[in-house]
DNA sequence: GCGTTTCATGTTATCGCTATCATTAGCACG
DNA sequence: CGTGCTAATGATAGCGATAACATGAAACGC
């Protein structure tokens, strides 16, 4: 059985009470609430005192988007990433919210499925929020994107990243980089028959990245050409990574490293490895990338790189909130570049 | 080497461009531009074409948080769940922005860390905006919390749990009645001697309600008393399973089945049965909660309760919305109980 | 052909707050 | 005791959009 809905507070027109309902409850004027509400020292004690009990009183709760209209700052700030459920993402995600605690910001988060097109229609959307500042995963993005951003008037974040022409700031790192960096580290233990599983079409420009890096450094070292296995749209799964390591077993049967797009298909991949009774890393060795939790829990754990995704975040919200309070910052343009370490775990 | 920012439109006074400037330029008055933006049918296709290519021209996007203060609309929803990082959550997080897509309602999304504490100050931050419904995880909340709730005016959805005392609607299940299905279930297939990991504090409160179902379940049964491991606040991690499973098997050696409070910690168990050597489910059988990827990819797969993470999402996005497009709809007030299901799996 | 619809558009008045400037009171000081 | 200062508060005028109503023109019916 349900209670009824006690009466809502209500001003004396049946509306909700609005800060002139606080004010003539307080009998002050409603700047003066205004200002109370601000933290302002310019309302003494006792006004202060008064205007809360008011509040109190009323049940009154600020509207935000009727200050942010004569205020010119809504206190938001937008951001976009591929994936929610892709917990390095979310990662950045909670690094942008937590840095940005405590600064009056609050986070308008979006994903885009990894699709440009729809990272089109939420910066349109966002925009229409008049967000005070804007931090996008990755440097590639339509046309149409691209102007409304420089349209926008407000400071751009791109991570995840490090784009050919970047649109204002930059956070990120290149993951061929870090991926090439992976495979000489594994050729320095030995392996020379390298495999790759990765996701098969455009959307996901950062894995595209990774797997240029892995054939670039492949072909760099002198060593056997690297064999890739593509498959499927991105988010690429734990089981997609299954069923491609079957692939390399039949078409390439003297591979001795696989390495994965990321850990979540990494760890498919060990798991199948299991499931066929091969020995990892005897038989055959397994790499992944993006260090999540499995890759440091898992049996036998494995090897990956750390790609500091919450300290993206927290990096990309501090650029962001730095220069909405200068616009002209020094630094501005200044470029940071995150770290990328291989862990060496015992997959390969 | 960046490249200078474009000049950013402007109007004459040196503003972005308002409404009025595209009606100026495209010499119509804002009133045809609001309606064209809005798709009404009361605006003719030349002055459409005209009304659109002003604004093309001019860069003009449009400003709702201004048209929210006339309109009385601000197209938010918010929605707080205990964490992002968890699929969980996140699954139903997706539900709801997937559900909400082309209804024309933007999420404002938060997490809590597990806290009603943070969770009263996150209520407060979000009414502020004016969101013209919530959906909160759990049915817990401080008093404050429940009060501006109440005040608020607005439809709220209480998901994953079944409260005592709704504040309006309910999309849940009982994490209670839940995790006693598992251990009934588990129980006819002969296990006797079961013991519970999951985390310590007060604060996960669908952790302790799961927990109080294994204990009820159990001595309902006539079972050895349920051996009952906590630990750490949550979330609970896979390292944290690991360590757990170490205590349950120290404590009593005895044990045939471990349930955790999710498949997190369920595979940091499993993981942690393997390196000590032993067989699951021969020496000893897991399960977990939840229905994680990782539980139905892992070897062996473990056996979960899946309790449509997504679905809920979904559900309670669409109950809300049909409540904001009519707040007397019959069937406000109606519960939804969401599906549960044990997924036997090769663990036990 | 004239009243009556219907459609397309414009005018006016807010929405709830804050920026800005004005005002008042209190106080120190020579 | 008047001058100049500061602290506390108030009055006014928007911010940029939309609701509600008003208007004018074309279309329609008999």
């Amino acid at each position: 059985m349900h209670m009824n809905k006690p009466e809502q507070p209500r001003n004396p027109d049946g509306q909700m009470p609005t800060m002139a309902d606080v004010a003539r409850h307080a009998g002050v004027s409603s700047m003066s609430v205004s200002r109370a509400l601000k933290n302002s020292d310019l309302v003494s004690q006792t006004t202060r005192d008064r205007i809360f009990k008011a509040i109190e009183e009323l049940g009154y709760v600020l509207d935000l988007s009727a200050g942010s209209l004569s205020s010119k700052r809504t206190g938001f700030v937008a951001a976009i990433v591929p994936s929610i459920n892709n917990s390095n993402f979310s990662d950045t995600a909670r690094g942008i919210t937590d840095e940005l605690e405590n600064t009056g910001l609050q986070l308008l988060l979006a994903y885009n499925d990894y699709s440009v097109e729809r990272e089109e229609r939420l910066i349109e959307a966002m925009l229409r929020r008049r967000p005070e500042g804007i931090i996008l995963t990755g440097g590639i993005h339509t046309d149409r994107a691209r102007r409304m951003l420089e349209n926008a008037g407000i400071p751009v974040v791109e991570t995840w990243d490090l784009p050919a022409n970047p649109i204002d700031q930059v956070v990120g790192f290149s993951n061929a980089d870090a991926m090439s960096l992976l495979v000489r580290t594994l050729a320095a233990k030995g392996y020379r028959n390298f495999a790759y599983i990765g996701g098969t079409t455009e959307r996901d420009t950062r894995g595209n990245q990774r797997r240029t890096g892995f054939q670039s450094a492949v072909a760099g070292l002198g060593l056997p050409e690297g064999r890739v296995v593509s498959f499927g749209v991105p988010p690429i799964s734990m089981e997609q990574g299954a069923q491609a390591l079957g692939g390399v077993l039949s078409q390439w049967p003297d591979t001795e490293v696989v390495i994965c797009v990321s850990d979540l298909s990494a760890f498919g991949a060990l798991m199948e490895c299991q499931r066929r009774g091969l020995s990892v890393p005897k038989d055959i060795a397994i790499a992944g990338f993006g260090n999540y939790e499995i890759a440091a829990c898992c049996h036998p754990r494995i090897t990956s790189v750390d790609i500091e995704c919450y300290e993206i975040g927290r990096l990309a919200a501090r650029k962001l909130f730095a220069t909405i309070q200068d616009p002209d910052h020094a630094n501005r343009r200044e470029l940071v570049l995150t770290n990328i370490r291989v862990v060496e775990r015992e997959s390969t």
